[in-house]
DNA sequence: TATTATTGAGACTCTTTTATCTTAAAATAC
DNA sequence: GTATTTTAAGATAAAAGAGTCTCAATAATA
């Protein structure tokens, strides 16, 4: 799997954030029942993006988490980084330690071209660029919901 | 982790038969050694290439596994499919159930890019060409060891 | 001030992956 | 045919990932 559970579901919450972005904070119980995803489960995940900068909470009546930046400025590198670590930009394909120009090994070179290639998609989408196609064409963000479902309440 | 640590290990072992491959079995203990892999854990991943008729395996003295096609007619995609499964090359990179071009998610068009890449790597990728490169400038397949240490007995 | 709605933090459980250990089966050599 | 060397198979254990539960902390509001 290229990207953790954990991951996918941040992933899967922060676009539904950026989708709905008016600046207000958003209920983890709300983003947990449209996305389908544990609440508990989720708090834990939106709890690492928040740690890393990426959402800021509030707590009590009205709370929940909002992004700290616009949807523009968010790449899903930043998620990825902040969940499941640089592991997947940095590691040998062999699972060798210290695999790199200096001491690679036999796969090394293509891997690192493979690599570069999932570096930069990651790199260059931004949330917003999800959301605008996603709401287009009311694309999927859980098993059977559409965009438009993420809004009716 | 793109690849399981089954699969690495799995990838690994069949450099080392590619590159002594003189039509010999090979024992399973003399790679575990050589390749500082547990020995029962590098048995039954060998076991699943046998089953998947990557490798053949002969009981007794003198038995051992060999590769059952040349090196150059096996490819880095045969190995990760035999261990790993077509997971890597199918799944949505948001975990949604049945993405694909008729039912996408908002990731789906630059993910299947990103994986064609992968696939084209693994499928163009063969046995003989690593080890060749490997052998050329002594590269590694095990943390300390590069490929000469492999032959010395 | 008491109640309620919310996130934060930690303990705990379940599942999958990784790794080890034991015994069986097959082939060879003596 | 018996002992030895090897793979095959299955049980068990340890570690990591995924998911659940409980309680504390904070903020709003009645």
């Amino acid at each position: 799997m290229l990207l953790s559970k954990s991951c996918v579901y941040g992933l899967r919450a922060s676009l539904y954030l950026a989708a709905r972005n008016q600046g207000e904070f958003i209920p983890i119980r709300t983003m947990s029942d449209k996305l389908e995803i544990s609440f508990h489960f989720l708090t834990k995940i939106l709890q690492q993006l928040t740690a890393e900068g990426i959402l800021e909470s509030f707590k009590g009546p009205n709370g929940g988490v909002r992004l700290t930046r616009e949807g523009t400025e968010i790449q899903l590198i930043d998620i990825v980084l902040a969940i499941d670590g640089p592991q997947l930009l940095t590691e040998c394909a062999l699972g060798l330690p210290g695999c790199g120009v200096k001491n690679p090994c036999p796969l090394h070179d293509k891997w690192a071209e493979t690599r570069d290639a999932i570096h930069e998609m990651l790199e260059k989408t931004t949330l917003t660029e999800l959301v605008h196609k996603g709401k287009l064409e009311n694309l999927r963000l859980t098993t059977e919901g559409g965009f438009d479902i993420l809004f009716d309440n």
